[in-house]
DNA sequence: CTCCAGATTCTAGCGTTGCTAGGTTATGGA
DNA sequence: TCCATAACCTAGCAACGCTAGAATCTGGAG
């Protein structure tokens, strides 16, 4: 086993601790006290190592992103899994809801900070993809002769809206489940 | 006419050109771009002046939301007036996702920077009281027996996703319509 | 007109941020 | 044993939000 390959792993495994670092910094006490500093103090390095392994504190942000689609990802299909048509559909939305009030940090860093992560492009990272399959499963069997593609923009959006608006504290607590019944009753339609 | 009360007038004048200004440099080059120090060189004065209208940086964003609150309100209100029913609440829609697209800096001072504006309180600003009525005044004539309260957040969070995803370039620049068409037609079920 | 108290405004600087140039240390092959 | 290379850190830059304290201006009293 030639060593350059130790190394590389070793990279490896520092690349995924940094990122995990920058994820649980976040989700601890938020992005605002993700510094790069205080990430290099997390993970036992000086600062320019993080620039070493990602162009900057963006990049850092992004990767932290794409691996939520795919935490998103596995939780969308786990709630889908042996349920069918209107079942699997609220069944979706209430794991997309939930990801989005448990996880806040994780879920800002995916949809609300300015991170850009490459959407509906051959660049699109897979777990991107794996996130929006998922929709599409639980979306297609109900979309009768509309079209599908739209019909999940529409789903997606209604759930990120009522994701982000009751983050912001602008829904009146209560009334969430009723606010979740009009949108399943708008879209199976 | 007592000097202070031109002093008052001064000072009121001041404020509004702050708020303009930090504006107008957010919609020029973005919130980024909106630092004390450039803002305090556009109304021509030193910081610390700044210190003096609003207690911090974000005291000024969350002004500038206010101040957004108050123009969306307008534009609905312009929107709805003449038409009824389904026309109305369409044409609210297509007004807010137009405010939406058309001025997306202060489109995010209100709903996606951090600035927490207190709403459903007693400290909710009229402005904020205005728009949310508009989007009553557009929704209650058609929500039959469902609560027209409730009726609003789905609707305004179905919006608000559709502007955010497509802020973020999330969504199929085509198919704009076809989304509208589908979240009204849910609504109106 | 002169002078002073108070309001107004600015200069200068603090601590922190993201980021990087350049030097130091450790490593593995010759 | 030595050295080229890779790995890593120290130190510092420019810009950030914010503020203490000095400087300047203003209007009324003598």
């Amino acid at each position: 086993m030639p060593i350059h390959e130790r190394r590389e792993r070793e990279r490896a495994d520092r690349h995924r601790l940094i990122i995990d670092s920058a994820r649980d910094l976040a989700e601890a006490e938020g992005w605002e006290a993700v510094t790069t500093r205080r990430l290099a103090e997390r993970v036992e390095y000086s600062q320019p190592v993080l620039y070493s392994h990602f162009k900057g504190k963006d990049a850092i942000v992004r990767a932290v992103a794409v691996d939520g689609f795919g935490v998103l990802a596995g939780l969308l299909r786990g709630a889908r899994s042996g349920v069918e048509g209107a079942a699997a559909l609220r069944a979706v939305a209430e794991a997309y809801l939930d990801f989005a009030a448990e996880r806040p940090a994780l879920y800002d860093a995916m949809f609300v900070q300015r991170v850009e992560v490459p959407f509906g492009t051959s660049e699109t990272p897979d777990e991107l993809r794996a996130a929006f399959g998922e929709f599409m499963a639980a979306v297609t069997p109900v979309a009768g002769q509309r079209d599908p593609e739209t019909l999940v923009e529409v789903f997606w959006s209604a759930l990120h809206g009522l994701a982000t608006l009751t983050a912001g504290h602008r829904l009146r607590p209560d009334h969430h489940r009723a606010r979740l019944e009009l949108v399943l009753t708008g879209l199976l339609n």
